[in-house]
DNA sequence: CACACTGCCCAAAACGTTTTTGTACGTCAA
DNA sequence: TTGACGTACAAAAACGTTTTGGGCAGTGTG
C-alpha cells in the first residue's frame, strides 16, 4: 500500500518532542488564564457569550504565549482542511517528467494564486496511482489535470466521494457530471488551421501525441474534420510514448508528398519539428510552416532556435485559476457550470512567408 | 486573526455529509469483519500479533469497502502530516505577483519533484504575513525562499519551533543556525563581470533590485567589490518597489558617462534594459552589452526581443530540490550542512560584439 | 416567593485514528 | 495441578481541537 516507508509514521513526534517542551496548545492558554479550554476556544473565535474583559484577557494570553490552534486537530473536528489537491503528470514510465512542462508550471501558478486569494492552500501530488501519496495528504477536493483513459484517480475519488474538478473532459463514460474546465479547441483549432491555409499552406499536417486524454483526442478529431471539410488529405504522425518526437517529425516530413505546414500539439513537438526541418534542410517558413499549441503565455524553449513559432496559445494560467474557482464552488455547495476558456492564435515568423 | 472568513470553519462537514452516508472508516471495516478497530489497525499496518488468516480477511474487507485511513486523524496522533510548506513571494503591495516569476516556477517544480520522490507533498503558501494561511495549513516544516529583513515568518517559525530551511541566507542576526541553500554568487558574479570585461566592456553597471534580501544585498556588494578591485567606477541603479524598472534602466543609461555594459539582477530587468536601450537607440551589443541573472534554465520572455541575453544562470530547480532534501534531513534528525549550488555563465548574443 | 430569563462560563462528547495496556485462552513444563 | 508463557485479540487512552448541552449565579417579572 505504501512505498518507501511512509514518512508520516516513521519518526514519531519529533516536532513536538523537540527541544524540551512540546508545542503550546489551547490547554496552556486555559491554564494561564485560569479558564476552561471551552472558554478559550470561544473567546478566540468569537463564538459563545464571553465577557469582553475575559475575551481580551484570553486574546492577550494567547498572543503572549504564541498560541496557534493546531490545524490538524482543527481539521479533524471540522472535517475540512482548507487544502486543495492538484494532480498532474501523465502516468508514463517517467512519471512527473511532465511537471517540468511549462503547461503545468503555468497552470499551477494560476491555481495557487487563485487558491490563496480564496484562502485555500494548494498541494501538488503526482497522479501516479502507485504512489498512494495523494491519498495520504489531507485535502477537501482534487483537481485532475488531463484525466486519461480509465483514470484511476478519477475512479478512486468517485468511490470516496471526494469532490473533483477536471481540467480537460474525462473521456471515460460515467463521469459526465464531473465539473470540467476546458480550452475552446473547437474554435482554436479551426482558427490556427485556417491561418496556415490563409498563409499559403497546401498540405497541412499534424504532429499528434500519444497520451490518451481528451485534448489529444479532440485536437486530432477536429483536425481531421477540418481536413475533410476542406477536402484536403490528412497527415498525422504520433510519436510513441517513449520515442524522441524528432523521429516522428522526421517521418512526417520525409514522405514524397510531405506537408508544407505542420501543427504540433505541444511546444516540445514544435522544437522537434524545427530540429527535423533543419536536418532535412527545410527552411522555415518558406519550405515548411510550423505552428504549435503553446501551453502558456510565457514563451519558453524556442529562443535558441531563433525561429519564433506561431502558436495556438492556451491560457494555462487562467485554466488553473478557473479550476480552483470551480472546485471551491463545489465545496461550498454552489452548482458549478462547465467553463470554456478561449485560446488565441498568435502569428509569428514561422508562418510568415516573405 | 483571519481574513475573509476562514473557509476551514464555515460550511461544516459538507464532505462527510454529502450524499447520504459518511465516509467509511476503520469502524466500518471492524464491523464488517466482526473484529475490533484495534485489530483492524494492526492487521493493516502489520503491527501487532495477528493470525495470518485474520490479517488477510481484514485486508480483503478493507479493499472491498474501499477503506483508506483518514490522513487528518492519522496526522493528529502521529504528529506528522507528510506535508512540506513552501513560502514564496516578497511582501509587496501586490503580494504574489512574484509567483509568476520563472524563478518560483522552476524552484517549486524542483522542490515538488524531490518532495514526491521522498514521499512528501509540497504545499505553496504566501509569505504574506497578513494571510494567516501558512499557519492554518498543517505542515511538518517550511522552506522560506529569500527571507527578507525582519522576516515575520522566520520569527514565527522560530517561536513555534517549526523546522525551517531557507533558500538564501537570512539577513537578520540570530538566525545563523538556520540551514540554508544558496547560490554561489561569489564565483558567479565574478565570472559574469569578468566576462563583460573580457568582451570589451569599459564601464560595467548594475541594475539592482529593491528587495531587502540576501541575494540583492550580496550581489550588490560583490559588484562593488569587483569594481573596487578592478579600479573601476560603480554604476548602480535601483528601481523603487512599485516603479517600472524601465525607468530605472533609462536613468542608468542616460548619463553622460553611461555604462556600456549592464548586468541586471533578474530577467525582468533584462527586458527593461532592452526596452530602454531601444528607446535610447542603443544597439545591443555594440553600444550596450546586457547580461542578466537568469532564474532558471528555461529561457523565458526574451523571445520577442530577438536578443538572446547572456545570463548568469541560477539553477532554480536544483535549489528547490536541495532545499527539500535539506528540510527532510532536518525532519528526520540528520544534521544538515549548508549547501552551495553553483551558477554558470551562458554567453549569448547580447555580449558578443562583432 | 416562584419563575423565567440572561450573562457568563464549564464538563464532556465528538472527530478517526494509533498506541498502550490489558485479557482470555490455550499449551507446555514441573 | 499449577504456574509460566505465548498467542490472538480487545478496551481504553491518547492526539488537540470544536461543539453540545448544560450549570450557576444574578436580575427582572408576576
Amino acid at each position: 500500500m505504501t512505498r518507501k516507508g511512509d514518512p508520516i509514521m516513521t519518526s514519531r513526534k519529533s516536532t513536538r518532542a523537540g527541544e524540551a517542551g512540546r508545542r503550546i496548545g489551547i490547554r496552556d492558554v486555559a491554564q494561564a488564564t485560569g479558564l476552561s479550554i471551552t472558554t478559550v476556544s470561544h473567546a478566540l473565535h468569537g463564538k459563545g457569550q464571553i465577557a469582553p474583559a475575559t475575551r481580551e484577557r484570553v486574546r492577550r494570553a494567547a498572543e503572549e504565549l504564541g498560541y496557534r490552534p493546531d490545524p490538524v486537530a482543527r481539521g479533524l473536528v471540522s472535517g475540512r482542511t482548507g487544502i486543495l489537491g492538484l494532480a498532474v503528470g501523465h502516468m508514463s514510465d517517467r512519471p512527473w517528467a511532465g511537471t517540468y512542462r511549462p503547461y503545468y508550471a503555468a497552470f499551477s501558478a494560476g491555481a495557487t494564486m487563485t487558491a490563496v486569494e480564496r484562502d485555500y492552500a494548494l498541494v501538488v501530488v503526482p497522479s501516479d496511482p502507485a504512489s498512494g501519496l495523494w491519498a495520504r495528504v489531507p485535502m477537501d477536493g482534487l483537481i485532475i489535470v488531463d484525466p486519461v483513459r480509465e483514470d484511476p484517480l478519477l475512479a478512486d475519488c468517485a468511490r470516496r466521494r471526494m469532490p473533483v474538478v477536471t481540467d480537460g473532459r474525462p473521456i471515460d463514460p460515467g463521469y459526465e457530471d464531473v465539473p470540467t474546465v476546458e480550452s475552446d479547441l473547437e474554435h482554436g483549432m479551426a482558427e490556427v488551421l485556417d491561418h496556415l491555409r490563409d498563409s499559403g499552406a497546401r498540405r497541412v499536417g499534424l504532429l499528434s501525441g500519444p497520451e490518451p486524454d481528451a485534448y489529444t483526442q479532440d485536437s486530432e478529431r477536429l483536425y481531421r474534420e477540418w481536413c475533410a471539410a476542406a477536402g484536403r488529405p490528412a497527415f498525422v504522425e504520433t510519436p510513441a510514448a517513449s520515442e524522441d518526437p524528432v523521429e516522428a517529425a522526421l517521418r512526417l516530413l520525409s514522405g514524397p508528398d510531405r506537408p508544407d505546414a505542420v501543427h504540433g500539439l505541444n511546444e516540445t513537438y514544435g522544437q522537434a519539428l524545427v530540429i527535423a526541418a533543419r536536418r532535412l534542410s527545410l527552411r522555415i517558413p518558406d519550405d515548411l510552416m510550423v505552428s504549435v499549441m503553446r501551453e502558456s503565455d510565457q514563451s519558453c524553449g524556442t529562443e535558441d532556435w531563433d525561429v519564433p513559432l506561431t502558436a495556438l496559445s492556451l491560457d494555462a494560467r487562467r485554466l488553473g485559476a478557473e479550476s480552483v474557482t470551480m472546485l471551491i464552488d463545489v465545496l461550498e455547495g454552489k452548482a458549478p457550470r462547465h467553463v470554456m476558456v478561449p485560446c488565441t492564435v498568435v502569428a509569428r515568423r514561422s508562418t510568415r512567408r516573405a
